[in-house]
DNA sequence: TGTTTTCACTTGATTAAGCAAGTGATAGTG
DNA sequence: CACTATCACTTGCTTAATCAAGTGAAAACA
């Protein structure tokens, strides 16, 4: 029994890669009080505030259910506002939120960028991101094989 | 605030990619009534049995505590067997457990493939593999970085 | 031989995610 | 104008993972 195929061994070696790196990532991010997950989200409001829960559901690949909740933490947390506009909520960083994310960014941006710096060439690595890229937006848009 | 870098964008990329092509992995295989994880495990009981459960916990990157309770959810459902032997336990497939992987391993792998087949050429899935190799042997040796 | 260490595994408590049913406000229809 | 449908979000239930404390059997040592 020998049919592993290429694709299905690098799709192992990612799923291992992102599971530990993630890991590692939570681990480094405690000196933040945030978590992986938490730092994406708050990027991504402050990349793209003003925003419905929704449309940020759909960008960190979560349920609504998932990103309700989420962002609930956050609340308590005096992270992000929300704030009841027309039929949606409109989420933003408070002050505290802005100050958080801004203090973790630098150390963590480039945390991520070691798992790939300290191994590859300038080259490599942008010829990974085109690999990626392609993928991913593929997976996105990617339906289930009929039975 | 324009700080992201090559390797960060990967790095987001990526997580995304595997997020999402896990939802999908686990979708497909509920016809198979398994899911992603425990296909895993599975493959990886036939490939090196017998073995311990530090060894698979080890591989497949999961604490020894989620290691349990998932050997013990796959005994349950008889598609493996434990022996307490000396001190470790060794772990098997059973009869069941060996035809539900036979079953679903040419669809699973296929499957899994088709995420980087479908948008890459021959050439690309090879660099991308070898990329992935690198990376991910990398991140397992991998410390944290002193606060 | 009796006591302590070590090792492999288990288990209780907590956290977070998914699904699907529920809620409440707005929009659209007869 | 009442009534239904839709939309954005919430929440109860379940599953699965982590961490850390617990267990029990073999090893090591005095």
């Amino acid at each position: 029994m020998r049919k592993h195929t290429l694709g299905s061994l690098t799709w192992i070696r990612m799923m291992r890669f992102t599971n530990q790196s993630n890991q590692l990532s939570n681990e480094f991010l405690k000196r933040f009080d945030l978590t992986t997950a938490q730092f994406d989200v708050l990027i991504q409001i402050k990349t793209y505030a003003p925003l419905t829960q929704s449309q940020l559901a759909e960008k960190v690949t979560v349920t609504q259910g998932g990103m309700s909740r989420m962002l609930a933490r956050l609340e308590k947390e005096g992270l992000i506002e929300r704030k009841q506009n027309w039929k949606t909520k409109t989420i933003s960083l408070t002050a505290k939120g802005e100050q958080m994310i801004d203090a973790a960014t630098p150390s963590q941006l480039h945390f991520q960028s070691s798992f790939f710096e300290e191994v590859l060439t300038e080259e490599e690595m942008k010829s990974l991101y085109t690999l990626m890229s392609k993928i991913e937006k593929h997976s996105r848009e990617k339906k289930l094989p009929p039975a």
